[in-house]
DNA sequence: CGGACATATAGCAAAATTGCTATATCATGA
DNA sequence: TCATGATATAGCAATTTTGCTATATGTCCG
C-alpha cells in the first residue's frame, strides 16, 4: 500500500499544490485525533456533544475538518472523550 | 528544586482549585510551547509579527496565554519559527 | 420497504479570536 | 539620564469560530 508516495512526492513539488496541501493537512491532521479519540472513547457524535454542552453537528463539523478549531474546543473535546490534548511545536527544517 | 509538588498536589485536591487549574493549564502549556520555538528560531515578537503578517502585538498576546488560540494562528506561528505545529489527543484516565 | 441511529451540511446569530493603533513597562548600553 | 530595543496591555473593529435548528445522507436491521 505505498505505491502512492511516489506521486504524492511529486505532486508535492509543485509550488501551489504543495502551498495548498500546507494549509489543508492540519486540518485533516486534527480531525483525524478528533475522531481516534472519540472511537477510542466509544462514543457517538451526539454523546460527545452532550458531554460538552454543544450538538451533534458542531461535532460533525469539527470532525470534517471544514476549518480549524481553537484550542478551546480541543480541549474541551479531548476532556469528554478521556483525552489530553498535547500541543508541541517541534522543530521542523522543512517547511 | 520539587520541593513544591506536594504542595501543588494538595492544591490541586480542592475541587473548585482544580476545576480552574484545568482549565487554564492548556493556554500557559500552549505559550510555553510558542516562546521555546520563537528562541529556538532565534526570532524576536515584531520578527515573528512581521513573517506572520501581524504585528507585535498579537504575538505578544498568544505568547501571554490570555486565550486560548486558534489552531488556525498555531500553525502559521509554527511555520515562521521554523516549526511543525504536533496535535495529538492522548489518552488519559486522570480527567 | 420503513424505521432507528449515526453522520453530514446549510444558514444564520452569538461569541470568541484576531488585527491594529497607541501606549506602557522594562532592561540595557552609551 | 536618555535612547533604544523588546515585550506587555488597552480598546475597538473585522474576521472566524461556535452554537443552534432544520434537513439531508447513509447504513443497518426488522
Amino acid at each position: 500500500m505505498k505505491k502512492l508516495e511516489p506521486l504524492k512526492k511529486k505532486m508535492l513539488s509543485d509550488p501551489a499544490v504543495r502551498k495548498a496541501y500546507d494549509e489543508l493537512a492540519p486540518e485533516y491532521e486534527i480531525a483525524r485525533e478528533l475522531i481516534k479519540a472519540r472511537s477510542r472513547a466509544g462514543l457517538t457524535q451526539s454523546d460527545v456533544a452532550k458531554l460538552m454542552g454543544t450538538t451533534q453537528s458542531v461535532i460533525a463539523r469539527m470532525e470534517s475538518g471544514s476549518a480549524l478549531p481553537s484550542m478551546n474546543s480541543l480541549v474541551r473535546y479531548a476532556k469528554v472523550t478521556g483525552s489530553r490534548a498535547v500541543v508541541k511545536l517541534v522543530a521542523d527544517r522543512n517547511n
